[in-house]
Parts: structure tokens; C-alpha cells; sequence
DNA sequence: CCATATTTGCAACTCAGTTGCATCAACAGG
DNA sequence: CCTGTTGATGCAACTGAGTTGCAAATATGG
């Protein structure tokens, strides 16, 4: 689909409208949304939310599969322009947890100004 | 307001759902709403996001005052009961940005199986 | 070419969040 | 005690993202 190209040439996470803006072949936000939906399954992309609670898609680098991700790096998040973007370099680091909670995985997002809002 | 209270009571953070549904005087949920805005802003409690990207409060420890809040400890979020609890001995991780970003503030969001669920 | 399976579009609905406006309660000055 | 002003509350309505059902369109394969 267009999407995942749409998705590897943007610098940072898009919305489903965002994407529905950019495709060349319109389709319905529906269809996008279940494309999306397959996608995230499949282990090609991955979801994270923005500041605002709206889902945000951004390509998986690799080692995803079918339904199992491993996107275990960092995700930024600008204050400015309130773009999100992928730290591909910055793995989540592991923290002690108090007794009794048992950890699968963890999320770190990072909030503040993006390289190109300075 | 007794919806400070009905956090400082609950072991994990509450929606406005939830808050409006413990309030013994019955209160309209815009007027929870409008409260829990003040109270954010005030630096008496904080929303943090679940899963889903529905808000969740509860209230500050100390330290955080008028619009500058300083909560900067980890949330653990269960993927079985989908609570959210504020772990206040765990802080937030510094950790190395590409070049070009600059942080602000950091969330960490650690998943798994509360110790309630288990 | 036809039967069947999959994809797509449209309408409608949910749910949290948010706003406008009218009303009510508190309160201070007179 | 009356009154005008201020803030809190309630109700209705709207938003925006997400989601579902169903019917039409399209692909697939014998
Ligand atoms: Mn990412
Ligand atoms: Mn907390
Ligand atoms: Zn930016
Ligand atoms: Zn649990």
C-alpha cells in the first residue's frame, strides 16, 4: 500500500488524517484506518499516541512480526510543533519496579523541542 | 473538593468517569471536569494518559505548585484491569538524545500485570 | 463466465473532551 | 434586609478520533 511509503518518507509520526491528506489514490478514512489497523497486526507499523491521546503511525525498523513488536526505542514528543518522532537510537532503559508489579514493556517519551522548532 | 479526596483513597488513578460515579453529592460531569482543569492547573493533581488515551488523575505528592508541576515519576499501567498507578519511587530515567532535540520533561510508561492482578 | 471471497465506501454510532449560555449561590456595599 | 456583582453549577450541544454494520465494488479461482 501507498501508506507505508507515505509513512517512511515523513521525519516523523503521522495521523490518519495526515496520511489521508497525502495519498494520491483518495480513500476513505475508513479504509485507511483498517489498512492502518492490518498493518499495526502484521508488524509493519506502529502506533503511539501524541500528547493529545491521538494515535500517531510511524514504520517498524525491524524485527517485528506478525503481531509480535520489539519497538523498544523512545519516542519524542515537540511542544512547539507537536510533531512526534521515532529515537531509533534511544532504547527504553529498564527501571526497578516496586513488589508485586510485573513488567512486560515500557514506553519512554521524551517532551520538548524538535530539531527543527529551534 | 471531595474529589481530592477520592483520589488520595484510591490505590491508582481515576477518570472523570470513575470520580463522577464515587462523588456522594452528585455533581454534573462538566463541573468535574471544570474542577479537575483547575486542579491540574493548580498543581494539586495530575492527569496521566492509559492505554486507550483516556485521561486519568491523581493527586500530587508535593513539590508541584501553580502551574509548574514536578511529577516526575514512572506509571505503571496493567494491561488486565487497564489501571494506572503513579509509582512514586521510580523516577524517570535521563536519557541520550540525537542531536538537534532538546528535552523538557520525560514520561515513563511501564506495562504489565499489577500486583492485584496477579 | 460465474461463484465466492476480499476490499472499499458510506452512514451511523460511541466516547471523551470541550464550549456556550442560562441559572443559581455566595457575598459585599449600601 | 435589599441588591448588584462575581463565581460556581447544570444542561445542551458540538467536536474529533475511533469504530461498526452493511451494501456495493472489486478481485480471485475454477
Ligand atoms: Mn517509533
Ligand atoms: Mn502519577
Ligand atoms: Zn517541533
Ligand atoms: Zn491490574
Amino acid at each position: 500500500m501507498e501508506l507505508i511509503g507515505l509513512l517512511h518518507a515523513s521525519d516523523r509520526a503521522l495521523t490518519q488524517q495526515e496520511l489521508e491528506a497525502r495519498t494520491t489514490v483518495a480513500a476513505d478514512r475508513v479504509s485507511i484506518f483498517r489498512s492502518l489497523d492490518a498493518f499495526e497486526q502484521a508488524g509493519l507499523v506502529h502506533r503511539v499516541l501524541d500528547a493529545g491521546g491521538t494515535g500517531r503511525y510511524a514504520p517498524c525498523t525491524g524485527g517485528c512480526a506478525q503481531g509480535a513488536h520489539v519497538d523498544a526505542h523512545a519516542h519524542f514528543h515537540c511542544v512547539r510543533c507537536e510533531g512526534v518522532f521515532c529515537l531509533a537510537t534511544v532504547t527504553v532503559p529498564k527501571v526497578e519496579l516496586p513488589r508485586g508489579f510485573r513488567s512486560q514493556r515500557s514506553h519512554l517519551d521524551v517532551e520538548g523541542i524538535c530539531k527543527a522548532c529551534r
